[in-house]
DNA sequence: ACAGCCATGTAACTTGTTACATGATTTT
DNA sequence: AAAATCATGTAACAAGTTACATGGCTGT
């Protein structure tokens, strides 16, 4: 969903391009989004041509490989335009590893000792990654974007570090409800 | 990689169980977590033993249709003990709808019009959300196992909330960046 | 008789992951 | 001559989604 309309954004920016260069100017222009592996990125472009959103725009052999370029269609830039017209709606359900464990740590002990290990774990992990984090994120040579995927991540994580304070606190109420 | 772990802790708090029961329990013990659809279950369970983490413990037919109760392997619950013994690894890099939007605005549209607008549309959708989970948790039929997962989803909400105001003051230079 | 819950599944599809296959050109 | 980079893909698998198929039992 969100590399099927990265490429559309990339071709926008672009113009016409082929595969190995959206893959290239996806990971220099978006660093901080997962790179994008080749065989997502192609198997993306059937998708892609096959629904109409983009078409071959030429195939051409310059001195080297092939390279098969595409190009929006009108539909393409259609679905782009309403996708960003969209706001993403808030899930009404927690979908996180971390949340996950917990309730399955409370449901696979009796106690909650194996919870509050969990937890403690945890925690020192985040805190680690903060660090590392922070230094990057003071890193001279950080651009911008950068620094703004470092804050994203920074955020939650800190987000994580107070969620996990909390439900420390009343983790024997929740594991009588789990248990109930 | 949740739901197969979710349903490991299932069987060893439970003991139990046929896959009817299993779908029951697990959003009546985890609401919060989103509801696990009978199709997925089934299917994990297929999997599950396949991998030697389950086994088939009865074929009953009382009173009713058949039912195929499962019990946990002892590999099952060394894997089980193995997750919970792991901590999540904070990703390095950002994967949030919210995120990308940003960045393929920025790259679709020559301005920074477009991101600015999208970031407007979303902080007013995120605080209508806010307002809906602040509501929901002081209900006074909330439990803490429910509190538990509106706080996690309140925090991020409200890290989303920063984050996109952090965004928008530096949007012309992360514009700039990004088109570079 | 019919609705609704109990119980198990299949089928088709999307998105993403990892690993591998193929071959040409450019750089060292 | 070897290594790196350019360029395109296939195959198999994991996890999740939506929709549909099948049939028995229970309560009104």
């Amino acid at each position: 969903m969100s590399t099927t309309h990265a490429v559309l954004g990339l071709l926008a920016a672009g113009g016409v391009q082929h595969g190995y260069e959206l893959k290239r100017e996806h990971d220099r222009r978006m660093p901080g989004i997962r790179p994008l592996p080749f065989s997502q990125l192609y198997a993306t472009l059937v998708r892609l041509v096959r629904d109409g959103s983009i078409a071959e725009a030429a195939h051409e052999r310059a001195g080297g490989p092939d390279r098969v370029a595409y190009r929006l269609t009108d539909a393409g830039r259609a679905e782009l335009a309403a996708w960003l017209e969209q706001v993403v709606e808030p899930a009404p359900f927690v979908s996180a590893a971390l949340f996950n464990k917990v309730f399955v740590a409370l449901l696979a002990s009796p106690d909650e000792s194996l919870a509050r290990r969990y937890l403690a774990a945890q925690r020192a992990c985040h805190l680690e990654q903060m660090r590392v984090l922070t230094r990057a994120k003071t890193d001279p040579d950080t651009g911008a974007t950068q620094a703004a995927s470092i804050d994203y991540l920074i955020i939650h994580l800190d987000g994580d570090l107070r969620w996990m304070a909390n439900t420390l606190k009343r983790i024997g109420q929740i594991r009588a409800e789990v248990h109930a």
